[in-house]
DNA sequence: GTCTATATCGAGATAGAC
DNA sequence: GTCTATCTCGATATAGAC
């Protein structure tokens, strides 16, 4: 394995990562790839052994950038409380991408239980990668019950969110939401006007 | 237009839209349909002239189907608030469905959104039908603020569950947020226990 | 109206030259 | 490692017999 194959690989999962997001999975062709990258077709099976190997790259990608993201958040927000107003505000800050694609999660794990099952369980770790991070704010805030629940309907609200913006292209719909959801964590799960 | 044509093109709508709902549109394929419905590829192309006129065909038949079920309730159900309590339990009602399939509506959404976008505008009218008749039902309680807001906030809640079972292919989560849904209608648009 | 046969295309995948 | 050439398959769609 060369350091020049590697980056080539790299290249290749951006490439497809962001066309997946996009397009979708089933949508996106070699070719599509191979434009993007600007390589031949006959040369991805040098660097993997099938479309699924691609998607399989492209999961384990998402899934390491995430976590290096929330990494970088723990690092940046040293207030549990602030990490998740933060989190709250990412659909905000991802919204003209969100209007157009959706979520990136959320539309593949919804494409996958239609098109590839099998893969359905590594698509999920997406999420639960999210879910375990809110958990240990949550956590940390002293808050110890039904916090698994509370972090499942974050994201269910996030999902939520992302799917009637993309269906409606509606940038205003998801900028009122973002506003409802920080109240519902300030009076439900903070309750800062109560403690 | 003899009446056994209009029957069988009937059936292949009915088998298209089973079949969108449980393997996507552009996973499904006419042989598919046909096998389904027993009749040849060919025929197809009497009943319609393209895969999209299915698709399209198929919208039309789901926004109808959703417009005859809510004129249903209003006849089974004469208190809007019950009507309201109904269809927060509709995914308790299709859970099995939803952990397989998803939301009917909104995984079409996220598809078309990503494969198909000029007939995202067509697909998204299933929500508004939705949409529209959750406006009648709250004006009819004398809630006459935000109701469009509340609306969709109530399609953007169900279309969150329904993401996250599917996702995780997971039915006790579908339960236990359509009862914290019901306690929101309860609590901040009935305000059963304030008035 | 429904069928069989076929055209055309683009997909994923392989073989082998360089 | 990357390329070109090619294989195979299944998709949408068409033509024309019945």
């Amino acid at each position: 394995m060369g350091s020049k194959g590697e980056a080539l690989r790299q290249r290749i999962v951006v490439a497809a990562d962001n066309l997946f997001y996009q397009q979708g999975y089933e949508n996106t062709s070699f070719s599509d790839i191979a434009d993007v990258v600007g390589i031949s077709r006959g040369n991805f099976y040098y660097h993997f052994k099938s479309k699924d190997e691609i998607l399989n790259a492209v999961i384990d990608a998402r899934i390491a950038g995430i976590e290096m993201m929330l990494d970088e958040w723990d690092k940046k927000l040293k207030d549990p409380r602030q990490r998740l107003y933060y989190y709250i505000d990412m659909p905000l800050r991802n919204q003209e991408e969100i209007r157009l694609h959706g979520c990136p999660t959320g539309s593949l794990c919804t494409e996958l239980a239609k098109a590839n099952r099998a893969m359905l369980d590594d698509a999920n770790k997406m999420f639960t990668v999210f879910h375990d991070w809110l958990v240990v704010q949550l956590n940390l805030l002293g808050i110890n019950k039904n916090v698994k629940k509370i972090a499942m309907h974050f994201i269910a609200r996030v999902q939520g969110i992302a799917i009637v913006t993309n269906a409606f292209e509606d940038k205003d719909f998801l900028q009122q939401e973002v506003k409802q959801l920080k109240k519902w964590l300030d009076d439900e799960v903070l309750k800062s006007g109560h403690s």
